[in-house]
DNA sequence: TTGAATCTGTTGGATAAACAACACTGGAGC
DNA sequence: GCTCCAGTGTTGTTTATCCAACAGATTCAA
């Protein structure tokens, strides 16, 4: 099982679930209007109608909710297409760099202005879970070799990628930049899978 | 002041606000797919995510959800035409008329197959929401006459006449409807006003 | 008739959220 | 320097919601 933010949802009290997702809708239309940086945690407790406290309950400060959300978000993204019951196929790594790369896309597209603190926190979450999900595709091969540094090189090359395309002026088709990429992130984990 | 459904909105606590709204939207759209009949207040906490006992501490039961339910849409459609801060002229008593027509065509539009309890528990909210504006408006006439009379005869002509209205197969245009129905309701009005 | 199933309305105790307060920080303007 | 202001993060207490359990009602089928 992958890392999983916080708890299962299953077994969460519904308020709990209610609270969450009435800040993380706030938060995000919020960054839909604003930097990050001129985001307060009371822009976000006002827009959610939550008390202050409540916030401080579930989240250190408006960084820990940045992080959670993203990686929420994400983690939606690739158990959508299924990459997290699965293990090292090309195809599902093909999929993967495709999911990094729409999903910097989309956050480009629907944040304002993101600012160099925003993507770098942005950056270390994102690189976190492709790590983890690597980890545990590699982890299921009978090979006993360490996995962290093929884990490490495919993981800062995805999301260089990744990032690479979200910042072209004119992207070029996702299909087609994706399959000349894809083959040299390949090579690093072939042997290892 | 016009009698209000519980509470000031200002004053309440979110939790409140926001469990009675769930419960308010999960009604609605259960309205919308079945029966009133059919509709167990297990359906209505089920789809608004909160426990069935706190439904009960709102809630004598689903037919005071109704009540309540058709009572603050009908408010809401007076507010938003200003008929609960005004004096009886015979163009108030005219778009009291039109709104009450819109507002039963609505209410046919959007459910499933109203049947004759629905009808009628939405008759009687709807009658005394009627009743209280025309005695609101009558009451501030200098005459000392009593209300109660002509109020009672305008609200039982105006819901009949509405209840006719979107009841009809073929619905001529509402204006037309209206204007020809006005004076018959006006003349039992206008001696007291 | 019996029993299984489903819904009702209620209860007591556990827990999350609301609220009002507090001390603290970091500007902005004077 | 100073004050004012807006935001932060925390606390103790109150209140709303959750939850599991209960007895009773109704329906349906065996």
């Amino acid at each position: 099982m992958l890392p999983n933010p916080k708890q299962m949802d299953e077994t969460l009290d519904p308020r709990v679930k209610r609270t969450r997702s009435l800040i993380l809708e706030s938060f995000g239309s919020l960054l839909a209007e604003k930097n990050f940086e001129n985001i307060s945690v009371q822009d976000v407790t006002d827009k959610a109608q939550i008390n202050r406290a409540t916030f401080y309950a579930h989240f250190q400060d408006k960084y820990a909710l940045l992080d959670y959300s993203i990686s929420k978000m994400f983690m939606q993204e690739i158990e959508k297409r299924t990459l997290n019951v699965c293990h090292y196929t090309p195809d599902n790594l093909r999929n993967l760099i495709l999911a990094v790369c729409e999903f910097l896309s989309s956050i480009h597209s629907s944040c304002a202005q993101p600012h160099q603190q925003f993507e770098s926190l942005v950056e270390t979450q994102i690189k976190k879970q492709i790590f983890g999900l690597l980890t545990y595709w590699l982890k299921q091969s009978k090979s006993k070799n360490s996995t962290d540094i093929p884990a490490t090189v495919a993981t800062w090359a995805i999301y260089g990628l990744a990032s690479h395309y979200s910042h072209m002026k004119k992207r070029p088709a996702l299909d087609k930049f994706v399959n000349e990429a894809f083959p040299l992130v390949a090579v690093n984990l072939e042997q290892f899978a």
